[in-house]
DNA sequence: TCACTTATCTGAACGGTGTCAAGATGGTCT
DNA sequence: AGACCATCTTGACACCGTTCAGATAAGTGA
């Protein structure tokens, strides 16, 4: 009895390889609903499984999001990957990170929220993002290199150079859709330049405005 | 006739200010039990009323919450004017102010998180923070106005420079607790230390040590 | 004083949630 | 074949947000 599933591809064991279906069935939820419809039960449904059956690849509704977030923090990293040019000048391109950053957790709202909903409890995660050599971390980590604001010897100036530039991107990534800013924007001419302006009193970026 | 509750000024009614009694009653269990812990439910029953009983306070869970929200930005105006003096030079002024924004999203890490959240999905909230004359907000643009940032008179300028620490801040107080930053953390002395270090990185901190 | 009105609170109910234990189902291995 | 084990379902439990009919008390006007 095979209850037709139209995205039925191979079918090994009794579902096929059900984790994947229910990450999916997951995204595909937080895309539609937003991070309020997100239950375990509803995910369950939307991959056409029981309630209980997460519960044999998964062994809490936290491990769920946590995997759904690490996914989240890997195609955030390709997104910014994919649209950051390397060869351009050092300064634009870590604006460039900044704002392609701000623009994933625009476009992905529930699924950035989750992400961020587990680093705080999980201390494992955020991990994924900070220390992974693909990551966006380490581009961003170059960037500053090449704009002069630290040698790669001086290590911890480095790094607090790039964990700023990770606060303000995040918290520019939590607030740019307040309300409250919608004059602001429009006086500027548009969403976009009223990003950037505010990351060009950032750091770094009015270090090196200053200095050229 | 004002039998029981100490606080009561007139007891009107049948609990006495049962709105008053759930606010505290839902911070106590925030405090106590984190996020996870507030429910209406639970909230009710730290008050000592029915679980129906708030519905004739709030319209909703997420009122309360709003409720909540509201009072905790009032607190956090609060403790960073009491914690900032207003006489010290405006650099010192500034980054006193964020550490202090900083040290009250980690010491009260429920309600401040209960406040972004609010201020996600209802447009009114922040305006909170941001509006009150006698917010911190205000202090913050004084601030800025007194180490050179902007004139009062260039308001994009101005907003904009706040808009920016404001991001800066709320992005280091939601990641000052991951903890794969203890290792710079300690070896920089101490988490203060590594606040001041990424602050100092941010805006018009750089901006203006260099200039001096 | 006594009814009348209105705000406040309770009790019980509905559907939804996370989670678990027990049983069914069907590959895999010997 | 039979035994084994991962997988999935059924059904239950406690808790949640929310609603609604009814109890209760405070305020109001006679």
């Amino acid at each position: 009895m095979t209850p037709t599933c139209p995205f039925a591809g191979p079918r090994p064991y009794h579902h096929g390889d059900l984790r994947r279906a229910l990450l999916d069935a997951a995204t595909r939820i937080l895309e539609r609903d937003g991070q309020g419809g997100l239950s375990l039960r509803a995910v369950a449904r939307e991959a056409g499984v029981s309630s209980a059956a997460p519960y044999h690849h998964f062994k809490d509704k936290s491990e769920l999001m946590l995997a759904i977030a690490e996914e989240g923090f890997d195609l955030m990293s390709d997104f910014i990957r994919r649209t950051t040019d390397a060869d351009i000048a050092p300064l634009e391109r870590v604006s460039a990170i900044g704002l392609a950053y701000v623009e994933f957790a625009k476009s992905h709202p529930a699924v950035y929220r989750v992400m961020y909903d587990c680093s705080r409890d999980s201390d494992a995660m955020p991990d994924k993002a900070h220390e992974s050599e693909e990551g966006a971390f380490s581009l961003l980590k170059k960037a500053m290199i090449d704009m002069g604001v630290a040698s790669p010897e001086q290590e911890t100036e480095l790094e607090l150079a790039c964990i700023a530039a990770w606060c303000a991107a995040h918290g520019l990534a939590e607030m740019v859709g307040f309300r409250q800013f919608d004059a602001l924007k429009s006086e500027m001419g548009g969403e976009k330049a009223f990003m950037a302006g505010v990351l060009s009193h950032l750091g770094m970026f009015g270090q090196a405005r200053s200095k050229a």
